[in-house]
DNA sequence: CGATGTCATGACACCGATGTCATATCGATT
DNA sequence: AATCGATATGACATCGGTGTCATGACATCG
């Protein structure tokens, strides 16, 4: 690989012209540069990030942490792709920002994790997102803490800079347009307790109904599902079967997430159920795939989940900046 | 950042010695080793990736372009998992083999795809992958020839070294279970022709059938639909119709992937058929998340993605290897 | 006992860029 | 004509590791 030198010999003029070439960051004679351009163009030369890093000390590098390549979570349940959505709307910030975004997969267990930022710290990255496939708490290890570090769809116990979808709302606005639609009898199917977007949205449920003065009746929101794959199968149908049962039974029913949606979708179908004209299902979570897929279309709530990564991303940048210039004073003009 | 010098000043010994404590490559005396260590931990070192690279000239760095990430491909229809697979087994033989993955996203375009490359040569990367998100023909520009790289779910014109999907022998897999399950009326629903499956698929399809002596049957594979996803849904609606108005219809339908089975589904539902009672499906790619949440579940074939990652990744690390000692004599003991 | 070999360690150069400082040229100003 | 300032360029040190070579202390061997 051509070095600085060779294109410096091959167009006759010193290493430190053709460093102010490449960087611009000094007046250059016009054909000295010319000449310059085309020794580069001709070596296919290619300045070494290394050496450039070892002077400045800033290496432009972003970590992230992500589980969202291989998605062996320890929950099957609850994966997909919303993790995905928000590494998108990193990786657009990063891009424009001209950082270069050093993706480390914890291939499915939080051990790995201390390895992960041994590994981003040799690399000298400037910052760290965490990116959780959903909502919930984690806890990082002690190493973590020296580097800027930023979270996103989860939140730990050190008030560490995160970013979270707010699920509460969320579920107020979808049942506030299910309400507007004519829909009063309003069921919901909550995930497992273990799940933070599960307590959070029941009370945006909870918001909706009482602000529409419709009284809560907790026939409408069945216990909530054991966290447990095989079973749950069986669990919704037991749910389903109770809310069809009932006396007034509902109209819609809310589901925690589209997965479970797409699940209710086949349960009703196989018990002989039109949908919508029977009876109509809202999901959770934008699993774009499935929700567009899905016919007739399932009414769902859409997270901003690439906005959630725009937001990290940019919160790290400032976190970065921050660091670089402890002090920096207000722009005056 | 502290640096071996702070370490080797802190521990009363020279840069030198804390280096070999790092490497291991020659002995130190064990009372020296303790202080170095008990230094490096005290002062939070890790070594920097830069200085090493400069002298050592190797990068231990793989890069990875995909649109894995964003997903906002030019063709959304068969856009999905199958990447995200390859480059989680990718990763797995990254991580086994101590190098670091640097992960480019195209965003969507291939336009991206010379300055993505310029970033990974001056990172220093030492080959590239490039994964595509369906089975299809790419052209790679003329930079990316200097470096060891390989393709995954793609090929080119000039022979560049790739891993595919056998989507002709899937297929034939496909039927010949089809057949022994008691199936003789097969409709195949084909993917458009602009994707290289398509055809791979309708041979194996075929193939199947002769070899289990059922006559070619035309009416049984409508021609294929337009690659254009607005239209796709009343399309396959009529290509059901036909297939369900014929004098003896098929008892089972072979979608062209997972997603078009889902649609399927919906469309054969909202005709009051049921499935599988009344008929069967069976999809291609696994899309896992749909295949395993669809209820009554879909019989798919299970394409080997990870192994294909793993396979482009154990390429490319020989290709790598093959580059650095040109001509290795083969090991004598 | 002197030669040789191994172990443990340090001094120093080098990898490829860039920051600092020096120098040379040339037109403009006093 | 002497001075100044901008422009254009180069010499050299430096970043943080590691390869090479040298050195000193011991143990071993003929």
């Amino acid at each position: 690989m051509a070095t600085i030198y060779d294109v410096a010999k091959a167009a006759g003029v010193s290493a430190k012209t053709v460093s102010r070439v490449l960087n611009q960051d000094a007046p250059v004679g016009r054909e000295t540069r010319e000449k310059v351009e085309q020794a580069i163009h001709a070596l296919g030369y290619v300045p070494s990030n290394a050496a450039r890093m070892m002077r400045s000390n800033r290496s432009g590098i972003v970590g992230l942490i992500t589980g969202a390549i291989s998605q062996t979570s320890d929950n099957p349940e609850l994966t997909g792709l919303p993790d995905l959505f928000i590494v998108q709307g990193i990786q657009q910030v990063m891009a424009a920002q001209k950082k270069t975004l050093m993706i480390a997969d914890t291939a499915g267990s939080a051990d790995n994790i201390p390895h992960l930022l041994e590994t981003f710290r040799q690399h000298r990255a400037e910052g760290i997102i965490y990116v959780a496939d959903y909502h919930k708490q984690i806890e990082l290890p002690d190493t973590a803490k020296s580097l800027p570090i930023v979270l996103a769809n989860c939140f730990d116990a050190r008030a560490t800079p995160a970013v979270l979808p707010d699920d509460k709302l969320g579920q107020k606005r979808l049942v506030e347009r299910l309400i507007k639609a004519g829909h009063h009898r309003i069921a919901l199917l909550r995930l497992p307790e273990t799940f933070v977007a599960s307590d959070l949205r029941f009370q945006g449920y909870c918001d909706a109904m009482s602000e529409a003065s419709i009284p809560f009746d907790p026939t409408l929101v069945p216990s909530t599902l054991q966290d447990d794959d095989p079973r749950q199968l069986g669990q919704l149908t037991e749910a389903l079967k109770h809310l069809l049962n009932l006396d007034q039974p509902p109209t819609v029913i809310c589901c925690g997430n589209d997965k479970m949606a797409l699940r209710v979708y086949g349960i009703l179908r196989s018990m002989g159920l039109n949908i919508p004209e029977d009876i109509s299902i809202a999901g959770y979570d934008n699993y774009t795939l499935i929700a567009e897929t899905l016919y007739p279309a399932l009414t769902t709530v859409e997270l901003p989940y690439r906005d959630m990564g725009r937001q990290a991303a940019e919160l790290i940048l400032d976190m970065i900046k921050q660091a670089d210039h402890p002090n920096e004073p207000a722009l005056m003009q």
